[in-house]
DNA sequence: CGTTTAATTAGAATAATTCTAATTACTAGT
DNA sequence: ACTAGTAATTAGAATTATTCTAATTAAACG
């Protein structure tokens, strides 16, 4: 799979400002993501890559996400002490964890929502994020 | 240091209710977390009770804190991919981490909030629990 | 083209947690 | 008390996600 033009110019803006470089491996992880919004561990980000870049290690796999993750096009997800999952969706939602089929589902986040919840710091308490998990079952089927 | 009779009591009631035993080691592992409300890991919880009991090993602090959160008298605290922390209170709250300090600020949840959120979710969504997480700074000291 | 710097790679190392198998401690029933 | 049966503890090995290391490859820029 490809980037989309779109997508393409996104990731390169964003080496650009970091004085990195918009690699091959760099693109296909970031498409992996952005193709399949399942929340995948970085193991199966490896696999999925692998399936169209062979060589690729999963040290690779490791230091594109960071890359990603820390250059604001990817978020970083943890539940509990499961493997990190990795999620493309950067607009604010919290995640929904289905125990019966064991996805992550997002859920959107009003700010007026968030507004609120920041109101209940103290004075002197200053947010960079607020994370949210639900943690249940749901009747329906993840997209 | 002691449980008080309070304590002990509801950790006999507890234990008694699961078919489990109240050893010495539950007692102290449930006593220390008790008495220093620091959101203490794993290891800090085992240095803690050494300092009482200096044969209690690693592994039955994990088992002690296992049972106890299975019985509803801790909780486990999480945090990125950070070491597991474990707290005593079992009020509804959300946690404060604190990245200058590295210490974790129990925030009161009315009701009310909480609320608020599972109504965000579409139907055929049960939630058991919700998770919630702030992170930033905090100018004054954790208590 | 050659040089410098960044990125990738394979595999070793790390760290929190869990597992295993042996020992010890309780609990009941006699 | 004594013993059988079960539960809990223990030390150390094993596991697993992730990070580190050192060597190789690729890219950028004169």
């Amino acid at each position: 799979m490809q980037l989309t033009t779109e997508h393409k110019e996104l990731l390169d803006q964003a080496m650009e400002r970091n004085g990195l470089r918009a690699t091959r491996q760099r693109e296909q992880v970031f498409s992996v993501l952005l193709e399949k919004r399942d929340h995948p561990t970085a193991d199966e980000v490896f696999q999925r890559v692998r399936a169209e870049m062979d060589s690729i290690s999963l040290a690779t796999v490791y230091n594109c996400l960071e890359v990603l993750v820390d250059s604001r096009l990817i978020r970083q997800v943890n539940f509990e002490r499961e493997p990190t999952r990795y999620c493309p969706n950067l607009t604010q939602h919290a995640h929904f964890y289905c125990n019966q089929s064991n996805s992550i589902i997002d859920v959107d986040l009003p700010l007026d929502v968030s507004q609120q919840l920041k109101a209940l710091l103290p004075a002197g308490f200053e947010v960079d994020h607020i994370e949210i998990a639900f943690n249940g079952r749901s009747h329906q089927q993840a997209t």
